[in-house]
DNA sequence: CTGAAAGCGCTTACAG
DNA sequence: CTGAAAGCGCTTACAG
C-alpha cells in the first residue's frame, strides 16, 4: 500500500484531454490559460474533459515552452529572526495573490551560499527575484545585472542597487536612537547585538549610532556581538553581563527588540531598575515591547510593508510599467517608552 | 539603464558549451550531474568552458526531460504564527543541506485555497510533498494519493495518514494540560483561542480538555474564540473580558504562548495576581515563556523537529527506503512553572 | 568513457 | 475561433 508502489498510472497530459474533448491539443492549452479566447461550447467540453480525466497542467513543460514561471525565488540570510519571516508573509499577500509562488533561500549569512542560491534559482527561469541586503559577491551582482530580470534588493535602502530596492536607512535609525539617548541624558551608552560581523545592518547601526556619541564626545566603545543567532533569554544575559563587567554603563542600544524584551524581563526578575539603573532600547518594535514594563523603547521598521512594496514593485515591472518608485525608503519610527 | 530594457542576450545552453569544449552536449550533462563518469580531462575542459560562457543550467528543461525537479513544496495555513515558521525553518535545515529548494504555499486556513494550492504544486513534478494538518477536503486526499509520490502530513499524529505523518497529538496535550489543572484544585477552567472553528488542532486541545473537565464532573464551557490571527496583546485584552464576563473563573487554557504570554503582562500591569486570581496556561513552550514573571506553565512541542523528521521522512524515501517509521509521534512535554 | 537519436509536455508563431 | 509544425533545453536509453 505504500504509495511508491502503486503502479503509477501514465500522466494524463494535454493530449490526452484534447483527444477525450475532441479538439486539438492547442485549443485545451488556449481554454486553460486564456478562457476568452475559445468559445463558450469548447470551453465547457474541455472543462469537462480536464475534471473527467483528472488532468494537472504540467507547469514544468509550460514554464520551458514559454521560457518563463510564475515562481518568484526569495533569499533571506536567516530564518530564525522573525523579522524575515515577516518581510516573506508581506511578499506571499502580493505575490500569492497575483497567482506567483515565492521559492524561498536562506543563506545563514554566508555570501558564498547566496551566490549559490542565486544560480541555482537562476536556473528556474523566474520572471524576477526578491533579495535581502545591498551587500553581495561581486559575482552575485554581476550574475544578476547580467540576468537582466527585475530584482528587488530589501531590507534597506540605498543607491548603490541593482535594480529595485524598498527598505530604510539602518544607519539614520542608530543617529536616532543615539540622538534620543544622548538627549535623554545618557552618557555610558553600548550597543550589544548577535553575529555582528555577518549582520552588516545591525552594524550600520552600530556606526550611526557611533558617529552621534562621537559628535558629543561621549565615550565610543566596541559593539558587543555574541555568537549565533539572538533570542530572548539571550538580552537577559547579555544585560547581566555588560553590568558586572562595565558597570558605569547607563544606557543599552539592543540590536533588536528580542534581545531588548529578554534583557527588560530579566531586569525585572533581578531588581535592576529600568531606565533609572540602566535604560534599555532596542529595534524592530515588536507588538511585545508595548507590553513589558516598562514599556520598551524602540525603533519601528514596516516590515510587512516592506515585503509587500517588494512584491508590487516586481508586479508592476512584470506588467511592463516602471514602478513609481524604484527605489523607495519606508523610513521608520522613532517609539519612546518607559525604558529609557 | 532599466535592465528590461538592456538586449537580453541570447541565453548560453549546454549546447553552446559543448562546443566551445568541443564535446557532445551528453557529456557536458554528465560532467555537471554525475562528474565521476566522465573522464578527468574533459571535466577540467567542461568546466572551464561553463565558467568562460558564464553558463547557468537550465533547471525546468533538467525537471521536464528527468520528469522530476528538486523543489518540494510545502503547504501550511499561516505565516503570521510563529510555530509554522519554525516548523519551515526545520525542513529546510533538512532539505537544503540536501540539494532540495523549498517552494511555500499559505492556505490561510481555508481548505479550498490548500486544493488550489496542491494541485498548482503537483504541475512542478516535485519528487514529494508536505503539507500540514490531516484534515483536507477529499478531492485534495484523492488527488494526492492518486499521485503517488511521497507525502508528509505534519503538525499532527493520527491514524489516517494519506501517506507519512508526523506531529503530536493536540487531543492528548488538552488532557494533559486539564489534567495538570484540575490536579492543582482549578475548578472554572476556559479555554480562549483564535478561529477555532479553521484552527481545529486548537479545537482538538479543547476537546481533550473538555473531556476532563467532563470526567471530573467539573463546569464544562465553551471555548472562547476571537477572529484574526493571534498576537500578543490580544491575549491581554482576552483575559480582562472573561475576568469581566465571568469572574468565576479560576484558570485558563489558551490556544497559545502568544495569546498566554500576552496575558500575564498584562494581569501583571493590571494588578491582576497571577495565579491566585486566576491560573493562566498556554501552549507551544516559546522562549518567552520561561522569561516573564510569574513563569508561563505551557506545552513544549517540538517544532524544529517535526520539521526535520518531515523533511528526512521525504528524503528517506527519495533514497528508496522506507522510512523506519512512516507515523511518528514527536510528543509534547508539560511545562509546569509559577503562573498555575 | 563518449555520442546520436528521441522525447519530456507544453507554447509560440504562423496559417487558415 | 481553431489547428499543424516546430522548438524550448535538457535527459533517458541505447549504442559503441
Amino acid at each position: 500500500m505504500s504509495p511508491t508502489k502503486m503502479p503509477t498510472e501514465r500522466t494524463v497530459t494535454l493530449k490526452d484531454v484534447a483527444e477525450h474533448a475532441g479538439v486539438s491539443p492547442m485549443t485545451v492549452s488556449r481554454a486553460l490559460n486564456k478562457p476568452a479566447t475559445v468559445s463558450e461550447t469548447l470551453r465547457a467540453r474541455i472543462g469537462a474533459s480536464v475534471e473527467s480525466l483528472g488532468y494537472v497542467q504540467n507547469l514544468v513543460a509550460g514554464a520551458l515552452a514559454s521560457a518563463g514561471s510564475n515562481v518568484i525565488p526569495v533569499i533571506v540570510p536567516s530564518l530564525s529572526n522573525s523579522v524575515f519571516v515577516e518581510v516573506i508573509a508581506g511578499i506571499q499577500d502580493v505575490a500569492q495573490a497575483a497567482g506567483y509562488q515565492l521559492m524561498l533561500g536562506n543563506t545563514e549569512y554566508d555570501l558564498d551560499r547566496e551566490y549559490g542560491a542565486v544560480s541555482t534559482f537562476l536556473g528556474w527561469s523566474p520572471p524576477g527575484m526578491i533579495i535581502a541586503g545591498m551587500r553581495h559577491l561581486d559575482r552575485t551582482r554581476n550574475l544578476l545585472k547580467r540576468w537582466g530580470k527585475p530584482v528587488v534588493e530589501m531590507m534597506e535602502y540605498g543607491t548603490q542597487a541593482i535594480d529595485m530596492n524598498v527598505g530604510l536607512s539602518h544607519y539614520k535609525a542608530g543617529e536616532t536612537m543615539a540622538t534620543h539617548l544622548v538627549t535623554q541624558g545618557y552618557r555610558e551608552i553600548v550597543f550589544i547585538g548577535c553575529r555582528i560581523q555577518a549582520d552588516y545592518r545591525a552594524a550600520q547601526r552600530y556606526k550611526g549610532m557611533d558617529r552621534i556619541l562621537a559628535r558629543h564626545g561621549l565615550h565610543r566603545r566596541e559593539p558587543i556581538s555574541y555568537d549565533g543567532p539572538s533570542n530572548w533569554a539571550l538580552g537577559g544575559d547579555a544585560l547581566m553581563d555588560v553590568l558586572e563587567a562595565t558597570p558605569k554603563v547607563d544606557a543599552i542600544f539592543f540590536a533588536n527588540d528580542d534581545l531588548a524584551v529578554g534583557a527588560i524581563l530579566r531586569a525585572q526578575r533581578e531588581g535592576v531598575a529600568v531606565p533609572k539603573r540602566v535604560a534599555i532600547a532596542g529595534f524592530n518594535g515588536l507588538g511585545l515591547a508595548d507590553l513589558v514594563q516598562p514599556g520598551l523603547t524602540t525603533i519601528m521598521s514596516p516590515r510587512l510593508e516592506i515585503g509587500r512594496v517588494a512584491a508590487r514593485q516586481l508586479l508592476d515591472r512584470f506588467a511592463g510599467h516602471t514602478p513609481a518608485k524604484r527605489r523607495v525608503d519606508v523610513s521608520f519610527q522613532l517609539q519612546v517608552r518607559g525604558s529609557t
